[in-house]
DNA sequence: TATGCAACTGCAATCCCTTGCATCTATGAT
DNA sequence: ATCATAGATGCAAGGGATTGCAGTTGCATA
């Protein structure tokens, strides 16, 4: 379980700065109940101070991604969503007929990257993925 | 091998209208050489029609992906390309580092989709996947 | 061939996200 | 405690893609 606190230290270990508008929208990820949108984290970060800006979010967003910090999954309705890794790695399945999400181990990943390891000497880099497609009722 | 004329006869089927723009269209991406971008299909169009808009190009690209007669990937360079699947169904892998594109068989696929099918019911659609990881020179 | 209408297009506005730039500020050094 | 500066922010403009709407057009029917 990675703290709060922890994670601001990996920032400034690296470099970066640990400012209050980094530390609000840190906390809005880590609190969410479920993925959340920049817009909805924007939205929640101007309740307690309204002159944030929503590429400041955009950017913090960005760099935790590259901290590996938070995921980030397009579940194809036209907005990207951010989840924490505190709350582990998962990936989702989405039914294009009900919009039904079923979440799924990240374990079934494994023979696929096996297979791209093997086969084509390639790392791949498989977070939080989005596969579409149809769910046992839907068939 | 799907001809142009069996996909304009497969729109009227199924009560959509052949247009001069969506021939222009699909001409486009039929003739491409590569996964082409909305813009470039735009670009080709303009020089036989130059009154055409571009949301009549995202709109057919729509259309067509609907059918099933085009497939769209995200190689994430910010734009979406797409490709005829006369040309054969296939996936990439994105090198992050060197930014190179690796093709791979539809297959690899294979052992995936049966555990989805099998463990979750899931019928999973994986069309034309840009898979993002680090490739054999820049490990 | 002429007609009616649902499908389609162009236009403009809008959405989500990114970027360049001038200003500000967190932080390490003094 | 103060200073210098690289990193961060806010603002505004811009890019790719989508959407609502009014006007147009392909095409089935007569």
């Amino acid at each position: 379980m990675v703290k709060t606190g922890e994670i601001l230290s990996k920032l400034t270990a690296q470099g970066y700065r640990i400012t209050p508008q980094r530390i609000m929208i840190l906390d809005a990820v880590e609190n969410a109940d479920d993925h959340i949108s920049a817009e909805e984290i924007f939205t929640l970060v101007c309740l307690q101070y309204p002159n944030v800006n929503i590429s400041t979010v955009y950017r913090t967003l960005e760099l935790l991604k590259q901290l590996e910090l938070v995921t980030e999954t397009d579940f194809g309705d036209g907005r990207v969503r951010y989840h924490s890794i505190k709350k582990g790695h998962h990936h989702h399945l989405v039914c294009q007929k009900c919009g039904g999400i079923i979440d799924m181990e990240e374990s079934i990943f494994t023979p696929l990257r096996e297979s791209l390891l093997k086969q084509y000497g390639f790392d791949a880099d498989i977070h939080h993925l989005a596969i579409f497609g149809t769910c046992k009722k839907c068939r």
